[in-house]
RNA sequence: GCACAGGUGGGUGAGUGGUUAAAGCCAACAGACUGUAAAUCUGUCCCUCUCAGGAGGUACGGAGGUUCGAAUCCUCCCCUGUGCA
């Protein structure tokens, strides 16, 4: 799942998505909530046709800037009270109110209000965290189970489809026809318990004991070396049922992606292959290109010769390195377009060795 | 020709007697980035050594000079901009 935090997948517009074959976004509760706000998304029919989208959106409840935004926030039991980093402004975020968010977006998978657990944590506070996450959890999929689907734009949506077409010659827009009618939602569950073998058995247990379509691993990715991200994603996994969708959420390099789908982790979201491509840092079969080094300035090769992206199709990595170098947008957009190909790429192939195996065994 | 203003490291631009190898910004070069406060952040950025803490050399248009000490003060010269002839 790329990353679209505030609704759109930096540098890349929605019909490349599509042309990428993304069939799901991961999209954010917090940063929405803040701008253009709930009431904004409702009026545009839902977060599906505000940015044209009529594939899927998952989005991330907030969670994870109660970690991210520590020096902005404060947690209690309640909830958590946010300054917003973009005005300073007084905010509230609890699992009813990121439940009612997500619902009024019109995701399709709504993620549950939880407590990303900071690393390193000592052993009372990884507790503490999990379980005020677990009881979040249930107040969460209550609020839920009673307001899920209640999306008033749907209706009105439909209406005004209907009473479309009074001009027969103007153009069809896009977001009139890409939007989801199906206000079908799913509320997944999170599991914490830090870096802690026992307490993320705990918590997959107690978290699959309150019931949820689909379950994910949070709180890893969270500055804990990679050997330890893979030892509690690997012991996690086993404790959640593998006919329900696994999450695991905030990972990771190529090589990890395809290692966690082997294991058998269905979802993944991560700002990684965007961030980086901004940045310079691409993915390819050759290993990581820096494509704003120097050597690459008069370099007439494919930024990656295995590649068949519209990028390594079209462009060397001396035009690739020139845009960066000279900060044009495009470089971004290039950039961003052939890391995303590059991940979907991978997990296509992961998907297609899953399912050779599956028939050879 | 006269009158002002000015010449600082790859660029721009602070600094106007010592704590200045010389701020900041840009460029250049390298690194980081994993449920996005990220088109961000970090480091290097005169030369030569280095046991990596430092050591030495050269440097603020040029040449002299004053001074214990000069990018900073003085003299002459060169160059640039503006105005006047």
């Amino acid at each position: 799942m790329p990353v679209g935090t505030l609704g759109s997948v930096k540098g890349v517009s929605q019909d490349v998505l599509e042309e990428l074959g993304v069939e799901i976004l991961l999209s954010n509760t917090y940063h929405l909530f803040l701008r253009p706000g709930v009431e904004t998304a409702r009026r545009m029919g839902g977060l599906h046709r505000f940015m044209s989208w009529d594939r899927a959106i998952l989005t991330d409840s907030g969670g994870f800037q109660v970690f991210s935004l520590n020096d902005l926030r404060k947690v209690t039991e309640e909830g958590v009270a946010f300054r917003s980093h973009l005005d300073g402004s007084a905010h509230y975020l609890s699992p009813e109110k990121a439940m009612e968010i997500q619902i009024g977006l019109g995701a399709d998978i709504v993620m549950a209000f939880d407590e990303c657990t900071e690393y390193p944590a000592d052993a009372q506070r990884v507790r503490d965290s999990m379980e005020l996450t677990l009881r979040w959890a249930a107040r969460c999929k209550k609020y839920f189970e009673e307001r899920k689907g209640e999306v008033p734009w749907a209706a009105e949506s439909a209406e005004r489809r209907s009473a479309g077409g009074t001009n027969a010659s103007a153009p069809t827009r896009a977001w009139e026809t890409r939007h989801h009618t199906d206000a079908t939602q799913a509320l997944f569950g999170i599991v914490q318990g830090g870096m802690d073998a026992a307490l993320r058995r705990e918590s997959a247990a107690r978290t699959i004991d309150i019931g949820f379509p689909g379950y994910a691993i949070g709180g890893l990715s969270v500055g804990e070396p990679r050997e330890l991200t893979r030892d509690i994603v690997l012991t996690t996994l086993e404790h959640l049922p593998s006919d329900r969708p696994r999450y695991l959420m905030g990972v990771g390099t190529p090589e990890e992606i395809a290692q966690y789908a082997r294991a058998g982790v269905d979802m993944m979201d991560c700002v990684l292959p965007t961030r980086a491509a901004r940045h310079g840092l691409l993915f390819t079969s050759e290993g990581k290109v820096s494509i704003k080094q120097a050597r690459y300035a008069q370099d007439e090769s494919a930024l990656d010769p295995a590649c068949e992206c519209r990028v390594c199709l079209r462009y060397s990595r001396a035009y690739l390195r020139h845009l960066y170098a000279s900060n044009e947008l495009l470089a971004q957009v290039l950039n961003t377009v052939h890391n995303l190909h590059y991940y979907l790429a991978t997990m296509r192939s992961v998907r297609a060795g899953i399912r050779a195996g599956n028939a050879a065994g």
